[in-house]
DNA sequence: GCGACAG
DNA sequence: ATCTTGTCGC
């Protein structure tokens, strides 16, 4: 899965392009024991200078153990814009995925899934490209009503939007603020709260999540860690000559 | 027009 | 998102 595609130019083309791959978004998957690997993946942007370090971190899904964990330096090819997340993030996700060794049955995104104003948040765009199951784990609404859930963790109520279920405000743990919990592509709803629960062992944010938050950026800070184990072509190498 | 607005 | 240590409280 290169992509080296065309990308859209603005924000217009990338309306437009949402709107049609959007209708390829699925809404049913694989049942939780069914799910043996998962992947958490998040982005770090620098302050200083426009690089960015995306992170996927793979894990058993019975039991939180580290299966793989990759990471992936670039620049930004598309502004952040609400609503339009998936052009600025996709790319440097789509590059750390692919050196990935063994592609996991699950990807959890940093974000949202169809709980977006044209339903195809970050998460149904990473799964309509990948055609791996995919749901979204978000700090904060987008879009979207509802009513605050009960205290204990697993604890939920429905997020809505023109009527309609959007997603789940989930309580992954007591005393904290609960998360958005939407899907992506190729999964039910129940499945992703599911294992959201199942993969947040102690704190607010999923284990796999917060690994890859941390792995992004602590590897922005110190490069070395796991950059340094980054393929890189010789000097004057080209992979498609002119 | 005003406020809201994933990361 | 990013700037940032310790500290208060469950």
């Amino acid at each position: 899965m290169n992509f080296r595609e065309p990308w859209p130019a603005g924000a217009e083309e990338a309306t437009a392009l949402q709107s049609r791959l959007r209708r390829s978004v699925t809404r049913t998957g694989p049942a939780v024991p069914e799910i043996r690997r998962l992947a958490g993946l998040d982005v770090t942007y620098s302050k200083d200078d426009d690089r960015l370090i995306a992170a996927v971190v793979v894990l058993d899904a019975a039991t939180l153990e580290v299966q793989d964990v990759v990471v992936h330096e670039a620049k930004p090819r598309f502004p952040y814009l609400p609503g339009l997340f998936s052009f600025r993030e996709l790319p440097p996700l789509l590059a750390a995925l692919e050196k990935v060794d063994h592609l996991p049955d699950l990807l959890m995104c940093d974000g949202h899934g169809i709980a977006h104003p044209r339903r195809f948040g970050l998460a149904c765009h990473l799964g309509v490209v990948t055609q791996i199951p995919t749901i979204g784990v978000a700090k904060q609404a987008l879009i979207g009503t509802y009513e605050e859930p009960g205290p204990s963790k697993g604890d939920r109520s429905p997020l809505t939007d023109q009527g309609e279920v959007i997603g789940s405000v989930l309580r992954t743990a007591a005393q904290v603020k609960p998360v958005f919990v939407s899907i992506g592509h190729m999964m039910s709803l129940e499945v992703a709260c599911e294992v959201t629960l199942n993969s947040t062992p102690r704190y607010r944010i999923p284990q796999p999540i917060r690994l890859a938050d941390q792995t992004s950026r602590r590897t922005l800070k110190s490069p070395q860690t796991y950059l340094v184990s980054d393929p890189r072509p010789p000097d004057g190498y080209q992979s498609r000559p002119a």
